[in-house]
DNA sequence: ATCTCCTCTTTGAGTAGTCAAAGTCATTGT
DNA sequence: ACAATGACTTTGACTACTCAAAGAGGAGAT
């Protein structure tokens, strides 16, 4: 059986692959800060891993998951979200506070529990910041989104996902309401100014570039 | 904060301390088998833990928790029972698989969600094996029970809770129908064929005296 | 009174994960 | 072309937990 800690890398290492979109290898840096650990820490863990089969790992290039260890990466990623899910829904905790606890609870569910949370919820689609799912077979649902930043002033843009668990910034959209499901129009957009000024529900709200980028949208 | 070995040698030793009843120390050799650990793994693990002054430690004589380590062994003991109530209730798990679930459980609970499955649970007193859920603040009720072997024949006494988690034992009662809050006649009790004879809502069911032992029961 | 046995403690060693600091390598700028 | 820089790897060391095996202590049997 995976450890707590190995069970983390992986995880870290999919949402970093996925961060870098392409193909890449992720470098040694990235993971170390992701981690939160020493880069000397990394290369010491992810050889460990290589050895295990769960990554290819190119020395001073960068690592990535094997087949496997997607799989495994996969599967805690389903029990992280739907663990988050569950503490929303039926122990109505605040979504800006359950990204924290189920850090802890992704790695001390069995599937026999998981299995009974996901019929409880009804086998949902995505978890409440959006992010999709994974299937008990380890199949994730991806589809291709834009960012509020990128959105054209003038056309308007449904919220599906927010790409940061930070519980301030999360508590900060919940109250500015911009929610994954709410539908927002996009007034303008200004790169030298930095901002992005939209309007829900007739209120009219500025944010920066940067927290734009962070709210996933369809586009309308 | 305690590691999940601190927690349970902690929880552990509250168990061994319950089962001695009198003010005794809990010898070495009951804790290092209830951890299943070696006697030398145990008395380091005591040693240190008397060093942070959860335990009070006689060299070979035994050991006892101080008042902190109750605390901290009372709250991980609400953490499992709660979390076993909380699978048996809201999950819909079997009485006899949750034990082990909550063996992990227990040590990636917060306070906030163990807090909120309490009220979900409205503040239950007991866990699926009629336990005693501590409270938050650390009390624990125990009141003084009998064991079924100790009937005496032509009585009849309440089933109130059991004192082994083993899955198969809790199987075969749930099957047999003796499971807390059923009331039971004791017809006859042989101690040299080792048995106690039972009558409930009509059907007899024989159970042996180390069996009959384990079920503990308030008179009626 | 002492021998025996069983229980407990000590010692030496190993695994998993971590850091600090020294060493190595590739790229980048001149 | 080559020195400087920054990213990465290596090394040595530490903490927490564990075991196997050798050593010590005490309680009962003779």
């Amino acid at each position: 059986m995976a450890s707590t800690t190995v069970e983390n890398y992986l995880k870290q290492l999919y949402l970093e692959q996925q961060a870098l979109a392409g193909g890449e290898l992720v470098p040694m840096g990235r993971l170390a800060a992701a981690m939160t650990v020493t880069p000397g820490t990394a290369t010491t863990m992810v050889k460990a891993l290589a050895e295990a089969n769960l990554v290819a790992y190119e020395p001073r290039t960068g690592v990535r998951l094997t087949r496997a260890g997607e799989q495994l990466a996969l599967h805690v990623l389903r029990r992280h979200r739907l663990v988050e899910l569950f503490l929303v829904e039926v122990l109505g905790l605040d979504w800006s506070e359950v990204h924290e606890e189920a850090e802890h609870l992704e790695h001390a569910i069995s599937d026999k529990v998981l299995e009974r949370m996901d019929a409880l919820l009804n086998y949902p689609a995505v978890d409440p910041h959006g992010d999709p799912i994974p299937t008990a077979k380890g199949k994730v649902s991806s589809p291709r989104l834009r960012t509020l930043a990128q959105v054209e002033p003038g056309t308007s843009a449904r919220i599906s996902r927010i790409a940061d668990q930070e519980a301030a910034f999360l508590q900060f959209l919940r109250r500015a309401g911009l929610t994954p499901g709410v539908e927002v129009g996009v007034e303008a957009r200004d790169a030298q100014a930095d901002q992005v000024k939209v309007r829900l529900g007739g209120k009219p709200v500025t944010l920066g570039t940067a927290a734009a980028a962070k709210i996933l949208v369809e586009e309308a």
